[in-house]
DNA sequence: TACCTTATTGATAATAGATATCAATATGAA
DNA sequence: TTCATATTGATATCTATTATCAATAAGGTA
């Protein structure tokens, strides 16, 4: 039940939720929810892939997505918001041209762009820490 | 003192050193060195440039280089270990065709791979696991 | 050299995010 | 209803890392 919940939540949240915020919009009318319960589910919605994961980095709360198929996404390196980027390339390009260590196999790749969102543009210009 | 050591095991550690590689290195001949020390120094090093960072993927230790100019890394999603990755590409590529939320600056891209190093390829097999 | 200021260090506590444990409860088929 | 299985909440624990802070080292200046 509360993982149906929690696939309900990622679904409905707009944009890439942490399992906090899960967490967090669960709660608001679930109160006895654990919070073990919404990391456990997460897990499992994305091992039967029912939902997606953004590729996660250390320093940052991993992030879920409703969508998934393959895509790219910007961090935000202020604020660690995740948004998604849309950007058209061959994969091919990629699996075909690399060469490494012999015998590794490739799974899979992950294209990460990061940066800085407008809302923490406009913090750091208010803040007046733009011009260092 | 400890900041040269810490720079001379990564120059020296052939791939990708943890933090606890480095570690492990300096304090089997300099025991009295502290973990807070060596997590320092590299971070120290990191941001004066004189080392690289792999990008760090959450539920893996963060990965040191002792190579600074941008490049692809794999990561065998079974132990951990990172490889070098040599693709050519164009990242203009991207950066000119990314599209996503307006007023997002981008800064830069990371590319991972990622996959199963032989290694753990014949660990498996010999555990009778690959045809799962 | 003695003095002072700043930087670095080691030991340790604390943190965040996530996972493991486990008894209690729910579910669902027979 | 009964039994087996799955899910849950509460909590302890984990791992990698950062924060704290007194002690020490380094380095410039007089």
């Amino acid at each position: 039940m509360q993982r149906e919940l929690t696939y309900e939540a990622v679904l409905s949240y707009p944009g890439h939720p942490s399992a906090e915020d899960v967490y967090r919009v669960i709660s608001s009318r679930y109160s006895t929810i654990s919070k073990a319960t919404v990391y456990r589910n997460l897990n499992a919605l994305y091992e039967e892939g029912k939902i997606g994961k953004v590729p996660p980095m250390i320093g940052y709360e991993a992030h879920y997505d409703h969508r998934t198929d393959h895509h790219c996404h910007a961090i935000c390196t202020r604020c660690g918001k995740v948004v998604d980027v849309d950007v058209q390339y061959d994969s091919a390009m990629f699996t075909n041209a690399v060469s490494m260590e012999e015998g590794f196999m490739l799974d899979s790749h992950d294209l990460i762009f990061e940066g800085t969102c407008m809302e923490c543009r406009n913090k750091e210009k208010e803040d007046g820490t733009e011009g260092i």
